[in-house]
DNA sequence: AGTCAATGTTAGTAATACTAATATAAAAAA
DNA sequence: TTTTTTATATTAGTATTACTAACATTGACT
């Protein structure tokens, strides 16, 4: 089990923790199942249940509406990231190194051993490409950011600015660096899949080689370490 | 009027075009008084005919679905765009400038004179920031792009992306250079304005100077115009 | 044997996202 | 001017969605 105290994910976010019981990772572990398949838009906790075979009625006592578990999801990813970043990056002194292996993580954080055995991180990755800008783009942002829902993604970014920081101290814009970084990933590899006229990278199965050496290119003209 | 022959929106997109009657001009008017009142989750039909004195029923002459009117609107402001940067950068030599000026228009598509009466430009680009991501992040992406819902976006992208070849011939990335300011103008517009610890820029009221200033480094940086 | 928490069951509601059928008013064609 | 077409409005209805309430059952622990 990889989320632990360390990793904070935000009460409100859910009406009970999903992670104590069997029902509770069921919906998280179907959920992402079915997110992916019908998209969010056409997901609902009824044909949840169906799937899983349980009731509509049981899913609200953990999820007070479908959007506050998609956002669930997209937190628990923004957590898997860090803590990947974490661990991957632990004992390098490099800030140079461990930036190509956030950039690495941020590609494909899917490819880790360390997994929790009932979340399939290849299928959340592809949710949090093709849904996630539906999380954090709403009315509600500005309630949900006071929850403190998006601590992570915050978190997250102050890490990678932190170590653009380390390489380059003058750099104007570390948080916004970041966390373009990050939401230029994810959306590269949805051009790549859906929109290729929009971009230069191919995307073909699960291999996103094409999208890491761009913004690896991308770091090293930003930060200047291709002189 | 703005929009004529030159440009493309796609049949399909709306049952019949909008332009050409009263009501569909109202509807494109109304909606997005009330997409940005709402947010698109909350935004109807129902609730639009009532602000419009219409009724429902005559709406969905014109849109199959909310969806499809959002579309319809982000496609409005991709052509808008390309007729601004069209119209500004006429007669520019320097391709530098040229992109200057296109980087203006991404970071505020507003302030031009030649507008179109019944279309808030002001209004529809923040409708553009809050809730675009939701126009083409949906299951039906690879359906509506065989329409040609997206040819605007593709034509925006390669328009800006030929301007970066001129600047710099060897730049590998043109294409997805040119996507990804227009996203991160419009991401880091909403992270200023919703989640600022995710960024560095501020906005205040429609002041975006910082988010442009910050657009032109990057600029700069990518194509080596800093040495 | 009792209670408690988790889950299930049944039933219901207001709103959403539509469609069909018909009526009326205004504009264009005969 | 009358007819026809076209646009719009009205009414009515449906399946689904997004919930909520009340109560029943199960199993675990005391």
């Amino acid at each position: 089990m990889i989320i632990t105290s360390d990793i904070y994910i935000p009460k409100g976010l859910a009406l009970r923790d999903p992670l104590e019981t069997k029902l509770g990772r069921d919906i998280v572990s179907n959920s992402i199942d079915l997110i992916e398949e019908l998209g969010f838009e056409q997901f609902t906790f009824k044909k949840l249940a169906k799937k899983m075979n349980s009731n509509e009625t049981s899913l609200y006592r953990y999820f007070q509406n479908k959007h506050l578990l998609l956002l669930y999801l997209v937190v628990w990813y923004w957590n898997w990231v860090i803590y990947l970043i974490d661990y991957n990056t632990k004992n390098i002194d490099d800030p140079n190194k461990r930036l190509n292996i956030i950039i690495e993580n941020f590609v494909d954080a899917t490819k880790e051993n360390p997994r929790v055995d009932f979340v399939n991180e290849q299928k959340l990755h592809h949710i949090i490409i093709e849904e996630s800008a539906k999380a954090y783009h709403t009315k509600k942002v500005d309630n949900e950011n006071k929850e403190g829902f998006f601590l992570s993604y915050k978190k997250l970014t102050q890490k990678v600015a932190d170590v653009v920081q380390e390489i380059a101290p003058l750099f104007p814009y570390p948080h916004a660096f970041a966390s373009n970084l990050f939401e230029m990933a994810n959306n590269q590899i949805y051009f790549a899949q859906h929109l290729p006229k929009l971009t230069d990278v191919k995307v073909k199965n699960e291999d996103y080689t094409d999208v890491l050496n761009m913004l690896l290119f991308y770091k090293d003209r930003m930060l200047k370490l291709d002189a």
